[in-house]
DNA sequence: ATATAGTGTGTATTTTTTACACTAAGTAAT
DNA sequence: ATTACTTAGTGTAAAAAATACACACTATAT
């Protein structure tokens, strides 16, 4: 039944954002390419989509394969369809972000055969990146900072167990400007979806913060309604 | 320098989500498919990417060779990958979304070569679809519902001069409720984007409502800064 | 005990959103 | 000319949301 459409007009890949918060600083993981074209340039990992998957299922396949992570909150953000974009042929790509847990249980596993290495690097060093990969990443981020005003997404960064002073530095890192102690959690508290634990931040040589967590069940009941900052 | 990639993992294509407003009717732009698959089925207009142009050039040369019409504000919003979308080989598309001018100055001329016709229809009656064509309508309209309460896309629908009554139809045709008239005015108004006219409505048998036309100089002024309903 | 560093809290003001109903103007019919 | 009809056009009060702003608390380290 399913013949091949005699046409061949472009490949298909896709490229990752991969957004992570460690160490009070917003990194993206970039990888360093060994290959031709841009051998020795960082570049965003991303990958061909495969024939027999479709493009979400891509898109979770090279996130598994660079991380070992499942069952992360991916999202599609746009298509990158330039003539020229690729050197070597014609390459349509796909760009997707995803907001990563770092250096909490277990940590990532990058199983990078294509590139040198992997590494997570603060948005604000950002080496030259390879292909129009600059483009894509400000594109990507500038997409962010639209939904996580209307989405749950930044908790994605966070560990389980986080303070509100955590989820401010995140929002300020995203959005790029200090927001008001007082009435960022005025405002986050009133979404619902946060559930403050009985427990206490630690190890740390003053006041110790309450811890909260994102409450997946009020969440759930809130979605369809919109949320915004 | 350019040498084909040695893969085939996808064809790619376009499909539009054309919007227009008639007759006080939110209606899109579908054609009757005269081959297979879905011979004699209604279905979005799209096509094929070229070779040498990019995704956003094949956009705009479909809806020119649809339509007649060039400098349309035409806009990316999903790409959709599933495997089996096609039925006859994997094609990937990238469905755009525009808003026309109907009924003004000179006529649409589809160049239809491969549909029987083309044909302006109401979304509140659209047919069966098909392929996954209502999937893409129904996320098109999804995002212009989002998108005209912050950019100025709903006057594209409007003739050159028009009424705030006439503009208010459109808003409640896509997002599908009854705005309250004084508040719409104010609000409309206050983004500074409209120009009143020094000429009245014709043809009435009623009072003429006054004529506004939209500023792009104002408009382009405000860019940047986020308006919203 | 005291210095330090981050936590946690309230109120007044301004802005935005919402709810709500009548008069004005033009046309058509008599 | 009067009347009936239909849409245009307008303001205000109340509620809700956003903003601006400063100090006392608490745990630890010395």
């Amino acid at each position: 039944m399913k013949e091949v459409l005699p046409v061949f007009n472009s490949a298909v890949s896709i490229d990752c954002v991969l957004f992570g918060f460690d160490n009070g600083e917003l990194k993206i993981l970039l990888i360093e390419r060994n290959e031709e074209p841009f051998k020795d340039w960082w570049a965003l990992p991303g990958n061909l989509v495969g024939e027999n998957e479709s493009v979400d299922q891509s898109a979770s396949r090279i996130l598994h394969e660079l991380t070992g992570l499942s069952d992360i909150y991916m999202e599609q953000y746009f298509t990158f369809g330039e003539v020229d974009r690729h050197p070597q042929g014609r390459v349509i790509t796909v760009a997707y972000y995803a907001m990563l847990r770092l250096g909490g249980d277990k940590a990532l596993k990058p199983l990078t055969t294509y590139a040198k290495k992997a590494q997570w690097i603060n948005v604000k060093e950002l080496p030259k990146l390879g292909f129009d990969h600059q483009h894509i990443f400000d594109k990507g981020l500038e997409k962010i900072k639209r939904r996580i005003k209307h989405l749950p997404i930044a908790f994605e960064l966070l560990p389980e167990k986080f303070t509100l002073t955590q989820v401010q530095n995140v929002y300020e890192l995203i959005l790029g400007k200090k927001l008001d102690k007082r009435n960022f959690r005025k405002k986050i508290l009133s979404f619902g979806v946060l559930k403050e634990l009985d427990e206490k931040q630690k190890g740390v040589s003053f006041r110790a913060a309450t811890l909260y967590k994102f409450d997946k069940r009020k969440y759930a009941k809130l979605f369809g309604k919109e949320i915004s900052f």
